[in-house]
RNA sequence: CGGGGCGUGGCGCAGUUAGGUAGCGCGCAUCGUUCGGGACGAUGAGGUCGGAGGUUCAAAUCCUCUCGCCCCGACCA
């Protein structure tokens, strides 16, 4: 491809309004441009790689027996009643109406679909196990998108389906998409940890996340480096240590004014935060007011508290009005006293004793508070994040925290799906059983803006050969004054694309600054660059985009290697 | 949805406080000179200042409403 020719532009500012390094390069470099809020064009150099993603999976996905086909992106409302998600899922699915008043979506995912087909098409265990797959396009109206590609609106999807006799089935085709992951991200240039997430109230059995690491990333993950245990924070269990053991002192009320928060209340006591218990409000979505109880030197996850209490449509914060009408005073609170409640008690501050709790009065708190002696929690269970430093709960090291950004999961989905819409199958003694079903997720755009974030440095992009839109961009300096040159680069990436090989070639009649610092801006893995001067030296001048490396070599030697 | 910020040629910005009829840099076009690290000169094209309404002799600037985008939080099948 000659540049001259490229439906592109690069930009020698940054964009505005991106923060993220994968944002403003896939930008400044013109492989991708905003539409709206969350929806972007990929111009023909993010496609190209975006394509080269999609072939990396279909390899894959192929190499584990995956049948790849498309399903729409315009579903009829009716399917995804029947699952029951149209209720259940929020403005985040987008509804609209077609021509004759029927009610339809954006598919979202496809879940729905594919357990439709297995109705119509599955009849008997002779047709299973199946693995399908697609790369197609989601909606879904995120409340915000941010950071470029990496949460957007709209995006292309590789989302495959496991489709098993029984459990077993499942577990293999599991272990098939995680082992198929592994390989996707290595050949992607992706350094991922797989972490156990969350599988949400859906039914689910099990699901991990395969995570980039990233400073910029929105989840916080949970890792021991001694025996490799990672969860995420979400789910990741707490592994603190026992409470020395002490008597059970008499509760008592001390005047404690101006004390609303945990860290005023200990320094004004004298004491650790972790010899208090923090109070935290939360109304489930069918309006249950739930009081969350964690040591003060801990913060509450909402993942494991709406697990816990098996919360329908999530949790919000409380407000003040909510707190009070159940007998507590914001600030101040403890569950003692309290009524129509639901209370959750961590279960390593029921295990502490002594603690200092609110009096449900303002400016007052109790000391020597004792959860089972002085108040009975509806439930004692684990509901707060682990923190760095806290024991693995699998080898009791000291994990790390880091953040990740999503790019892939797999998620043992069982029959939820199957068994809402009737798909079964005939098994070999004849019983009548439901299609149990795995899902697993990669999202294409996602994939390329970790793929930027993990290479690139401050000059611009340094894409993997693996993904690389070309694999060369070959550069002409002082074409126009030294035929020499021209025909050199002309002959190279002539014969080069007469053999197949496509290069991306400046032809520009631009300064050599000019061109240069695109190319290192673009990112090829490799910069070919004829000068004058490049050809008195013996050639080519080849340059390693991610190293720098540099050298001189004969035209009909690089020609080989790239027709390699 | 709460908080904050921003909308002025393709990109980055100034001008808004103290209303007077739009400017800078880059990019783009043409010509010339340059040519291995975002060259230089000359000439030129391109914007009714997100939109609507209002105040005023006069609005990018003041008022009202509205749309959009970014960031933090909430949210995230």
């Amino acid at each position: 491809m000659r540049l001259s020719r490229l439906f592109f532009t690069s930009l020698r500012d940054d964009p505005a309004d991106a923060e993220m390094a994968s944002h403003r390069l896939l930008v400044r470099a013109g492989y991708v441009r905003q539409l709206g809020a969350g929806i972007y064009s990929l111009l023909p150099l993010g496609f190209r790689v975006s394509q080269r993603i999609e072939q990396v999976i279909r390899d894959e996905m192929n190499a584990i027996g995956g049948q790849e086909m498309e399903m729409p992106v315009v579903h009829p409302a009716d399917l995804w009643r029947e699952t029951g998600r149209y209720a259940k899922i929020g403005p985040e699915m987008v509804r609209f109406k077609d021509r004759s008043g029927r009610d339809m979506v954006l598919a979202m995912t496809h879940e729905e679909v594919v357990a439709d087909l297995l109705r119509d098409l599955v009849k008997s265990y002779r047709q299973l196990p199946a693995i399908v797959y697609h790369f197609q396009t989601k909606f879904r109206d995120e409340p915000r998108s941010r950071g470029g590609l990496i949460r957007v609106r709209e995006f292309v999807m590789k989302d495959s389906y496991s489709l098993d006799a029984d459990a077993a089935g499942l577990d293999r085709a599991y272990d098939l998409h995680y082992a198929a992951y592994e390989k996707i991200f290595e050949r992607l240039g992706l350094a991922t940890v797989a972490v156990g997430a969350d599988v949400g109230i859906m039914g689910g059995s099990l699901a991990h996340e395969f995570m980039a690491l990233n400073d910029a990333g929105e989840d916080t993950l949970v890792i021991c480096e001694a025996c490799g245990y990672a969860a995420n924070q979400q789910i990741a269990a707490v592994g603190a240590p026992d409470p020395a053991p002490e008597e059970l002192r008499l509760i008592e009320e001390v005047a404690t004014p101006e004390t609303p928060t945990i860290a005023s209340l200990a320094a004004l006591l004298g004491v650790g935060t972790d010899r208090t218990a923090k109070a935290t409000f939360f109304v489930t979505g069918d309006g249950r007011l739930v009081t969350a109880i964690v040591r003060g030197d801990f913060e509450v996850n909402e993942t494991k508290l709406g697990n816990a209490v098996k919360a329908i449509g999530g949790l919000r914060p409380a407000q003040t009005e909510e707190i009070k009408a159940a007998g507590m005073e914001p600030g101040y609170a403890s569950p003692i006293g309290a009524h129509d409640t639901t209370v959750v008690m961590d279960e390593l501050a029921a295990r502490s004793p002594n603690l200092v709790a609110g009096a449900n009065r303002h400016g007052y708190h109790l000391l020597n508070v004792n959860s089972g002696r002085d108040f009975t929690p509806d439930l004692v269970t684990d509901i707060a994040n682990a923190r760095a430093g806290d024991g693995c709960p699998n080898c009791g090291s000291p994990v790390v925290l880091r953040q990740g950004i999503e790019v892939g999961n797999i998620f043992k989905l069982g029959t939820d799906f199957t068994k809402a819409l009737g798909s079964t199958y005939l098994a070999e003694d004849g019983s009548r059983n439901l299609v149990v079903m795995g899902s697993y997720g990669i999202g294409l755009g996602r994939a390329m803006a970790c793929i930027v974030e993990a290479h690139h440095d401050d000059k611009g992009i340094a894409w993997p050969a693996s993904v690389a839109p070309y694999p060369a961009q070959l550069v002409s300096l002082g074409a126009s004054r030294d035929p020499a040159v021209g025909e050199a680069a002309e002959g190279l990436y002539q014969r080069l694309t007469d053999a197949g090989v496509e290069l991306l070639y400046d032809d520009r009649d631009e300064s050599p600054g000019v061109k240069l610092t695109d190319a290192e801006l673009l990112g090829m893995p490799r910069i070919l660059t004829i000068s004058p001067r490049s050809l008195t030296a013996g050639g080519v001048e080849v340059t390693d985009r991610a190293s720098g490396e540099r050298s001189v070599r004969p035209v009909s030697d690089v020609e080989a290697e790239l027709r390699g």
